[in-house]
DNA sequence: TTTTGATTGACAACATGTTGTCGTTATGAC
DNA sequence: GTCATAACGACAACATGTTGTCAATCAAAA
């Protein structure tokens, strides 16, 4: 295999394992508030501003259909409702009760604890250059394939 | 929310947008040898060095059990199988057949093109400081939770 | 040698995300 | 104003990964 097609796979796989160590982290901080990280990146989507489950999709990279699951499980356990939509009369608004901002809120001193703890670890400024490079490679990756 | 927590979520997110990304490419890539992301990160993980299960899933940071399903259709599809483990009379090692190694040699010429291609956009070392960047993220969870 | 704990494979239930399809609704071209 | 196209929600089938549990196997301590 070339050097090159080596790299890019390293990258790939380690962007797995990331994904699972956030997956990880996520989920501990998530489950006293008793969320998921899935409900929480959907829910956190929605915290500033209602919108609908496409924009939401868009917003996360993710497929429409699944963020539809997860929004209707949101409404249906109470932490998110649907509120009609002025500018289009089937895509309703999603938007969190005030359970739902609770939840969000009891997860945040966990959230920024962690956060403390990885700043100490890549020193000031080091998470910053690391969310570049992520960012960097991320919109490579669109100009590949889009 | 805290500027440090916000932080962390923002590379949580990116993260999660890069799998969707490397999994969207990966599948791509892979279609034509009849892989699958899941698939090929197993196989090419034994194509060196048979391994057992529970070693794949080490390596790739996944779990046994999610590890073991995958190896299982792999044998299925005689694109693997199952060796007698010197060391363990239980823990079987996984190796690819020739149909195996033909597939990955088969999504070669595709990955390095994508590879050349990315290293046009990032420019001559960029690949490697983002991956630098990647595996110190990586490591940096691994002392938080580990 | 015996026993105790860790590792491993097997199996099942479940959460999450994707793909495909359909009818509804909005938008823009004509 | 009409019509074609795109966007959207709804629903189902499926792939993938996790969690939990159990028995078999190995390794190390007693």
């Amino acid at each position: 295999m070339s050097d090159q097609a080596d790299l890019l796979s390293e990258a790939a796989l380690t962007v797995y394992r990331l994904n699972g160590q956030f997956l990880n982290l996520g989920d501990a901080l998530a489950r006293p508030a008793e969320l998921t990280v899935a409900w929480w990146q959907v829910l956190s989507a929605v915290e500033a501003e209602p919108m609908s489950v496409a924009a939401i999709a868009r917003l996360r990279g993710l497929t429409r259909q699944g963020v539809q699951r997860t929004a209707d499980l949101l409404v249906d356990k109470g932490l998110a409702e649907y509120a009609v939509n002025p500018a289009h009369r089937r895509a309703k608004l999603l938007r969190p009760t005030p359970e739902g901002l609770a939840a969000i809120a009891q997860i945040e001193p966990g959230l920024t604890a962690a956060a403390e703890r990885v700043m100490a670890v890549l020193g000031p400024g080091g998470l910053e250059e690391v969310i570049a490079a992520l960012k960097r490679l991320s919109a490579t990756l669109d100009r590949l394939t889009g």
